[in-house]
DNA sequence: CCGCAATGGACGTCCACTCGTCCATTGATC
DNA sequence: GATCAATGGACGAGTGGACGTCCATTGCGG
């Protein structure tokens, strides 16, 4: 797939309902005190799904791609920055060099990134995110299960709060907090195609101050999960000042260390967007 | 680990894009001043460690074996259930059946499974709880680094909170409810060495009820990794008539449709846990 | 100017994993 | 008792990926 740098809209649950028919059971349980557990059938359903999910996605290769594209389209690695050496990256990502390489190379043709040879050489983003195109947002939404977008949406509200509430209530170093601030006043001074680069930042450095990684992989990964719709809506001027009142009133009352504050502001800030992209379902 | 602090020269709009002098946007910096600007090490540090996590833990085998035995020890499939066929598992797991077989096989030799040939055959689980030991916890407690206890508890909280929550806020089904009714009162009425998988299918059902699979997913994944900690706390009465308590709050909570009294509830009970355990670092 | 060090580039080898296919076993059903 | 469908069991061929090693390039340091 020569392609494959497309929107590979991550996960693709086979929902295999379970069969059910006749002495097909998860309860062959000979003490089963009929109906006194809540599910015989225990392993069914999402909880099933969940459990029995896939062990891999696909092949290193397309990971690979999907790991390091995610990476630039969240501004991660922004335009003209540099990634890790292949050997380096390789050993992060748990892959071979070779596929790695494959995979930068894809990521080549695909115009995202340049390699240059020689000490101090490496492989340079050059990809910069284009102009969100009219219609494209409806397109993207309906690109996804209706499903798909509520999980999304749910997961990434809980992760959201979750975070900035238990960041309220770590008390945070010095650097920490100047660190913070300076999210902050990078939010609001970015041009506004550099907006969602720094709105990600922003996000992920709130988690960050959990003290959490996976909660930051999490929820880099809920992000990533809604990031081609976001790219998909106009940035507008309203939307950025909206943004700026709530970005500055999570940080403040995460500075305060008042933990429910700092939950509404990130709740009232992600329902926005999440109206706006509910929307688009009808 | 290579924290890193690129010191790729702020940002260039146009001419010479990227000048690094040593230009390694990834090193080390384990304390990371976050001080200076956020962009140019911004994939740096936990942000890092995040987008750049491995692509695949292991190989297929080892994380195959892994997972059956996670939903083993979570009891989502409990002493004499059947888990479902090799052909069926393998493809959920996206592995291959040879690789699901040979995993399956290490089980059985380890005691968790037993396979049966012939139609209505299949594998079993064997597996139960064993008491805990005397000072197991403490072993386990510090067999984990400290960083990732709290890692753990933190995600654990932030996601159980933020599923009560969102379950209390979805409009239940009549299943959905008396569903969420039959884990409660399991819970009240299980003995007490099935105790801790009636919890835990307890809390998967809490989190069923968002909608969300990657929710249900994650929260698995969090109680997993602390599965072998609870595992060695003793069960007591008294622990146990605490959590039926608290049960009951988040249970009412969520059916009553009260978000903010089942993240409380769901809060202080995952509290309790969270102090013992903290309790054994010293 | 030279040499060094770190980078991307390339290749041969080996093994884990997959895929397809067939066999062996079992118990429910007729 | 015979049949049949679904299951675990096994094997050979094909391949994707990992590993080690080497080469080619580049710019900084001396």
């Amino acid at each position: 797939m020569s392609h494959c740098v497309g929107l590979v809209t991550g996960r693709q649950e086979s929902g295999h309902p379970f069969r059910l028919h006749r002495g097909y059971a998860f309860a062959v349980d000979p003490d089963d005190t009929l109906g006194a557990r809540p599910e015989p059938e225990a392993a069914g359903g999402l909880l099933g799904s969940a459990a029995f999910r896939p062990v891999r996605a696909g092949n290193a290769f397309e990971e690979t791609v999907e790991r390091v594209l995610q990476v630039i389209k969240l501004g991660l690695v922004a335009h003209g920055e540099r990634l890790p050496s292949e050997r380096d990256l390789a050993g992060r990502l748990n892959v071979s060099r070779d596929t790695l390489r494959e995979a930068l190379h894809s990521l080549q043709r695909a115009g995202y990134v340049e390699s240059r040879r020689g000490r101090y050489g490496g492989t340079f983003v050059t990809y910069r995110q284009p102009a969100p195109q009219p219609g494209a947002l409806r397109k993207a939404v309906q690109g996804l299960g209706s499903g798909d977008l509520e999980d999304a949406l749910t997961y990434r509200l809980v992760l959201e709060t979750g975070a900035a509430e238990a960041a309220a209530r770590r008390t945070l170093s010095d650097s920490q907090r100047s660190g913070l601030r300076r999210h902050l006043a990078d939010l609001e001074s970015v041009p506004a195609d550099r907006y969602r680069q720094s709105d990600t930042r922003f996000h992920l450095a709130v988690a960050e101050l959990t003290g959490s990684p996976s909660l930051v992989a999490s929820l880099a990964e809920a992000r990533l999960r809604l990031n081609d719709l976001l790219d998909a809506i106009p940035i507008l001027e309203r939307n950025i000042d909206h943004s700026a009142v709530q970005h500055r009133a999570m940080a403040e009352a995460i500075l305060a260390g008042d933990a429910e504050a700092a939950r509404r502001a990130t709740e009232e800030h992600l329902e926005a967007t999440a109206a706006l992209l509910r929307g688009f379902l009808g």
